[in-house]
DNA sequence: TACCAATAGTTGGTGTACAAACCATTGGCC
DNA sequence: GGCCAATGGTTTGTACACCAACTATTGGTA
């Protein structure tokens, strides 16, 4: 390995966008006939975790721009798999809830993690490692 | 930790996510005096580097899609940081070199990576391991 | 109570990112 | 030499992603 400091293959940061991009286009075809995107995936992950949401505590779960969040949420409306509603306790916040449709997607989601590890065919103890590892560069760039 | 397979904080690929975009922040302040956002950073990396560079090969090193580094390489020519030509010997391929402000500004880039690893506060054994496992990853994913 | 700073979302601008359609040049091959 | 598939870039359309400016509601406080 090249001792340039400035050397492309020894930049953490460029391996961090290209695994998270290679990644995620091993989700794409998997999310595609749900009709989601892995952004939008991730929204549908936090809901079903925790429902109704606001765009604010969907911001901070997400590490998410409310401006990115806004019309990605709209769309994720427009198919049908959540509502927008204003919270009546506050007029100010949305409270965002599940569908039947968004509800019943779940049994789909089911089979995407392992099909994703297969197709990674990396041992589970690695991406465990990784998950560790990248959780305290979360942390540490916070 | 949740045992729910589809449990925000288990996905490996959420991590990813939000680890490049964190990361990726931490370069915005620091890049944003040279006028580089950090894709047009990793392409002057490459061209450090190896000069000239086709669209194609630049896509291969970066694996970004050559749609994406069109433009790219247009608002990098625009600010004067390096020239787009056709290759004499293939009219098809463009011949992307360095212009003086471009070689220059590599003096400038020297900073960068051991500001972003005190930004980090991480051990370079920790990070050097993270390397290893994204690598893992990359190569799985391709 | 009337103001006003804080809070919640939305909008507009710039810059990726990818897929698909497109255009020009090139290199085989009859 | 002339056709034609392959190759290299560009363009277009959709969807993030972030920032800054904006609007509407809320809650404290003089």
């Amino acid at each position: 390995m090249s001792d340039d400091p400035l050397a492309l293959e020894r930049q953490v940061c460029f391996a961090l966008s290209v695994a998270a991009r290679s990644v995620v286009a091993i989700y794409r075809p998997l999310l595609e006939p749900m009709g989601l995107t892995h952004p939008q995936y991730l929204v549908m992950l936090a809901l079903w975790g925790d429902s109704p949401l606001s765009v604010r505590r969907l911001s901070e779960l997400l590490q998410l721009d409310p401006g990115t969040l806004s019309p990605l949420l709209k769309r994720l409306e427009a198919i049908g798999y959540l509502r927008r509603e204003r919270d009546p306790a506050d007029e100010r916040s949305l409270a965002i809830t599940l569908t039947e449709s968004g509800q019943a997607l779940r049994a789909e989601a089911l089979k995407i993690p392992p099909a994703v590890v297969a197709k990674l065919g990396l041992p589970i103890e690695d991406l465990q490692r990784l998950h560790t590892s990248l959780t305290q560069v979360i942390a540490a760039a916070s």
